[in-house]
DNA sequence: AAGTGGTCTAGACCACGAC
DNA sequence: TCGTGGTCTAGACCACTTC
């Protein structure tokens, strides 16, 4: 008897409805010894079984089974790189433009800059096969990551030398459905005002804005994930 | 010392380089004695630190820091009325139309399914203040669901019942941006070929094809996330 | 074959928070 | 206040996988 085979037999009972939700488990100690095991062993299925959004547990409040367990979809997001070779495709990168700016007033209320402090703009295609995959329109504060001035982005894309250089950051995404513009159609050879797959991303490292990324997908491109 | 100080510690480490990535970190035993207390903590850290993606641990091999951190984001996946309740929105729900009828072949192929098999066919509209959020278009398979042959979606959308009579099962779902076709457009009230963010979800219990829905959210829609 | 992580145990103390 | 989960310990055995 394993903790996994605490974790099921507890699941199996509660998709039984031998607990109805909301209702309270047994105590651990309880739980124990009709296991014939030790509290350990049932503390980590039951921790289990908190963190896959099964149950609820509270001290001295006891364990008790969600109303409306909540669905948790875990995207892992790759490097693009990894991505297109995922796909068994060749991956393939052109740096567009680049230049040193001050931060526009929408990104400065985005990171709450207090002026248009320096930043780096840098503009790229990522390709599967010789065919645009990805459109990458990046803002990389300078403040936050001063080396990123001065770095070549010519055959290393910025996220990847992104990831490389602050690995550890904070980030908050968007995904929505955007009409391509003329400048992405025409990067993307489609028509203006078709469906694009859009995500932005903005980070933080240490509390400081480090870059804010919008990245336009070809059309095809699905976004795909399992629970 | 807690486990998670111990985490932190580690992690803290990583950060300044101290072991490189791809680096081997010392052995759970080493790391008690340095951190001066019991494997078990420092298994519980690193246990931790493999869940988030910071380092790889093989039996024999050792833990190693990962070369570049697999970056995961956790969606919730919340029910539309809450989603929109929590915009601070009414909710409303329209059922537009509910026939039985046989799987089409696409959705034969997309469930593995042998045959036509008996399904429930449920089309309805999700509001936000009276303004159309999401349009879904839902197909529930009789063979995993009986019951949902006879429920009346007049008031009770097919989501929620569904979360109720089959709370724990697997999903695929798939995001991407997608033309408005004239039936969604009317239903959505916006113009034909406007892009819209599309959720596609497939769902199994037990091994067996519960339900396929298509969800087609209205412009402006978001999905957002952070990590 | 041997080293490393995975897990269990029995007992203990503590922190939170419901009652 | 006091029951419940959160966590630590010291020791042990086992399973995987690399060497």
């Amino acid at each position: 008897m394993g903790y996994r085979d605490v974790k099921d037999d507890i699941f199996r009972r509660i998709r039984a409805q031998e607990w109805a939700p909301g209702e309270r488990l047994p105590g651990e100690v309880q739980l124990a010894a009709a296991f014939g095991c030790a509290r350990a062993t049932v503390n980590r299925a039951m921790q289990a079984l908190s963190e896959d959004g099964i149950i609820e547990r509270r001290r001295k409040g006891g364990s008790h089974v969600k109303l409306m367990p909540v669905r948790q979809i875990k995207f892992k997001i790759p490097v693009v790189r990894a991505e297109i070779e995922a796909k068994g495709a060749r991956y393939g990168y052109k740096l567009i433009s680049t230049a040193l700016a001050g931060a526009p007033r929408w990104l400065q209320s985005k990171f709450s800059l207090a002026g248009p402090a320096a930043v780096r703009h840098v503009k790229c295609l990522h390709f599967a096969d010789d065919t645009p995959y990805q459109y990458e329109d990046r803002w990389i504060n300078l403040a936050a990551v001063p080396h990123a001035a001065t770095a070549d982005f010519a055959s290393l894309g910025p996220n990847e030398w992104l990831l490389r250089e602050v690995p550890y950051s904070n980030a908050e995404v968007r995904f929505s459905a955007f009409p391509a513009d003329a400048v992405a159609a025409r990067r993307l050879a489609i028509g203006t005002g078709e469906p694009l797959f859009l995500a932005e991303r903005s980070t933080w490292h240490n509390g400081l804005p480090v870059t804010f990324v919008r990245l336009l997908f070809a059309p095809g491109y699905q976004m795909v994930a399992r629970y």
